[in-house]
DNA sequence: AAGGGCGCACTTTTGA
DNA sequence: TCAAAAGTGCGC
């Protein structure tokens, strides 16, 4: 049954409020049971009232009523969903396994194989295994004639079907009709009854578009097991009740190696077999190839394709997420959902319930920033043979180790025994040595089981299942580990406490000082610098030295060689540089190289200069590929793909103060009749004519060859790029031109 | 019905 | 002409 806390203002209180919710049935009519309960608040033992109801929805109105009456009480946890309720009160395991005994029961309307009753309370067991899940990928076409497609008239062209089984189906709009599709696709997924729902940009595309067409048709998208509608619910995301609906571009969201996430980008990335199988056409192309018959053909081949993919990426991607359900207590398309955040929140939630502390509810607090981690100006250069150190998991094992959480937290002004604390330096924040807090609590057990599961999976080989369930649990407690000291910080959190980030962040910038000075000290040279980690000489004597002075220094947080660099440039600028690894692959970080909004013939010959220094540490031979470059560009040989520019639309157009390039050009195309939305990529290049760069931005799909100003390209694109790094070889700008 | 933190580099627009 | 502000995307 639903239930919430209350906590009065004065605890002499608690039996006059127990009074009043169990007499006044005229204010608390849903009121079924009122108990007194001993529960802590950040760590103090608390008598509160729980008022159990008959329904979910009153809670919060009787925690308000409450308040009302008695005026600087508390209340807790009455905006809980149920469904979180049962599975933290019971501590079941979310997309694992829970046991309990059944009745066999019939009932109807609901796609299940069969159907029982749970005659005990189910309990969280221990068994790993993951089921074969049926899968069913959804590949929607929509085409528009002007602009985008638009629900309220154009139909839904083709959609794609496919299933982990085998089963496929192309089903296809005739006319403008597609009523028939709309009734084909319901029956198409009752049929093959998946247990997971996949697709890509699903939820903000293909579902949006089937549920408006299914409105506008009067159709019933009857695909839930219980023959529900699909509908909006938390995180943004589209739930189908009884299935798992995954949008997978959420999981491809975490592949910063992908720069535009497209499902062909991230296809190639992972080398699925897919991958060559289709190209994601333009909405602006789709028109034309429609109305043609091999052009219509080449759509639905690419549409069958991108199913395909989806199928083969979820099928490699799902047992992470499954991990993350299970070790965070959100269902598999919540977690999938949520933002880093939200899957912390929810953990933490478990974790608190499990040691019977209050859960504060999530409330937008005033947003302060604070001072951050350290970065070292680097040694610009080439310097051969370099090491990176750096402190595994700095932030949780400080947090940890300083105990440093909303619950220990002395307030300014508490008088306290100066041996009773850690004093933390600069911010001047105290925290108690003990008893544990929170956040020591959870980071300790979060700790520990990875270590436990770290040694464990040195007892598989590395292509047994067992091994990748264990490195998919493993990277789920890391994920969530290194986002605590994120979330402390962050406003929205129940446990927000920015004193607890920012001294995180100032015993940081404590310990790799002290690194530092010690480095030196022992005849090191520090290069460089960032947060957590330490570039130096690769001297492996005084290293072996370092790491065991911080063990000692620091007990319990280690230093450990992260990466050895034959080779390694540095320029002025933090962040930014590029090393050569033994294997002979370039790592690059942090240059225009690895940017995402920058053209690729800038990344391009970025790239080309960076292999010459590094492997041939050769400036003369690098200018001379500039200039091939220059030469290119100047002949009109370069094609508009390489020099188209892309930026990310990261408001509402309407809120833009300034007139970008990217932002003038996304106001075109809406006018035009293209839809965009935040976070959409704006492809541009930049055109000859009069004005302000803005003005010179075109949709790269609408530029001719001959149109585009070279001499934009030269001096903002391929120079800058390229003189990054010439820079600090003595080149001069002149050198790369004729 | 939502999207962890700060530090830094860099381009382009804006406004004096 | 120039510094500040806006905007983006990166590193960790």
């Amino acid at each position: 049954m639903p239930y919430f806390y209350y906590l009065p203002e004065e605890e002499g209180d608690i039996e006059r409020v127990k009074e009043e919710v169990t007499r006044n049935r005229k204010a608390f009519p849903k009121v079924l049971d009122v108990t007194t309960e001993t529960k802590k608040l950040l760590g103090h033992p608390r008598q509160v009232l729980k008022i159990t109801c008959t329904g979910s929805d009153v809670r919060s109105a009787y925690a308000s009523e409450l308040n009302r009456i008695f005026g600087g009480g508390r209340s807790f946890e009455q905006d809980f969903r149920l469904s979180v309720r049962y599975i933290a009160d019971l501590m079941l395991t979310t997309s694992g396994w829970n046991e309990c005994d059944v009745e066999k029961i019939k009932v109807e309307g609901i796609a299940v194989d069969r159907a029982y009753l749970a005659t005990t309370v189910p309990k969280s067991i221990a068994q790993d295994d993951t089921p074969s899940l049926r899968v069913l990928a959804v590949n929607a076409l929509t085409v528009g004639e002007k602009g985008s497609a638009r629900p309220e008239s154009d139909p839904l062209r083709a959609l794609a079907l496919l299933t982990s089984s085998g089963k496929s189906a192309i089903l296809l709009c005739e006319g403008g009709d597609d009523a028939e599709l709309l009734r084909g696709f319901v029956e198409f997924v009752n049929r093959s009854d998946p247990d997971l729902i996949v697709g890509f940009e699903s939820s903000k595309v293909d579902w949006l578009y089937l549920i408006q067409r299914a409105k506008v048709c009067d159709i019933k998208l009857s695909v839930g097991r219980d023959a529900s509608e699909p509908h909006t619910s938390v995180y943004g995301h589209i739930s189908v009740t009884g299935r798992a609906n995954l949008d997978l571009s959420d999981v491809a969201g975490s592949i910063t190696e992908v720069k535009v996430k497209t499902l062909e980008n991230v296809a190639k990335y992972l080398q699925l077999h897919s991958a060559n199988k289709f190209k994601v056409i333009d909405e602006w192309d789709r028109f034309g190839l429609w109305n043609e018959e091999s052009g219509r053909r080449k759509l639905l081949e690419n549409a069958m394709g991108m199913a395909s993919s989806c199928l083969e990426l979820a099928q490699s991607t799902i047992d992470f997420p499954i991990q993350l359900s299970r070790l965070t207590g959100l269902p598999l398309d919540h977690v999938v959902a949520a933002a880093v955040g939200f899957r912390v929140d929810s953990y933490l939630v478990i974790q608190a319930h499990r040691i019977g502390e209050l859960i504060p509810a999530r409330n937008d607090q005033p947003y302060l920033t604070y001072q951050g981690a350290l970065v070292l100006e680097p040694k610009p250069g080439l310097h051969d043979d370099v090491a990176v150190l750096d402190f595994a998991s700095m932030y949780p094992a400080l947090m940890k180790k300083y105990n440093l959480s909303p619950d220990t937290l002395v307030q300014p002004g508490e008088h306290v025994p100066d041996d009773s604390v850690f004093l933390i330096p600069q911010v001047d924040h105290r925290f108690r040595k003990s008893p544990d807090g929170f956040y020591r609590i959870v980071l300790a057990v979060l700790i520990r089981e990875r270590a436990l599961l770290a040694k464990k999976l040195g007892e598989y080989t590395a292509d047994s299942t067992e091994f990748r369930v264990l490195r998919d649990r493993e990277r789920a407690l890391k994920v969530v580990t290194n986002a605590c000291y994120g979330y402390a910080g962050w406003a929205g959190a129940r446990w927000y406490s920015r004193e607890v980030a920012e001294s995180a962040a100032a015993v940081g910038r404590e310990t790799i000082t002290k690194t530092i000075d010690k480095a030196r000290s022992i005849g090191l040279t520090v290069i460089y610098s960032d947060t957590d980690s330490l570039f130096v000489t690769n001297e492996t004597a005084s290293i072996d030295r370092l790491r065991d002075w911080a063990k000692k220094e620091f007990e319990g947080i280690e230093i450990r060689v992260e990466r050895v660099y034959s080779r390694i440039l540095f320029t002025e600028a933090m962040k930014r540089y590029a090393g050569l690894l033994p294997d002979g692959s370039l790592d690059k970080v942090g240059l225009e190289v690895v940017r995402g909004d920058w053209s690729e013939i800038a990344r391009q010959v970025q790239e080309q200069v960076l292999r010459e220094i590094l492997l041939h540490k050769s400036p003369e031979q690098a200018v001379e590929v500039v200039r091939g470059t220059v030469r290119r560009l100047r002949s009109g040989a370069v094609p508009l793909a390489e020099l188209t520019i892309r930026k990310t639309l990261t408001k509402p157009i309407e809120r833009y103060k300034v007139r970008a390039p990217h932002v003038e050009v996304a106001r075109k195309l809406m006018k035009e009749g293209w839809k965009l939305a935040v976070g959409d990529k704006v492809a541009y290049v930049i055109v000859k004519g009069p004005g302000s760069l803005f003005k010179k931005a075109k949709p790269y799909n609408q530029v001719k060859p001959d149109d585009v100003d070279i001499e934009y390209y030269l001096d903002n694109q391929v120079k800058p790029a390229a003189m990054r790094i010439l820079e600090v070889f003595g080149v001069q700008e002149r050198q790369l031109f004729d």
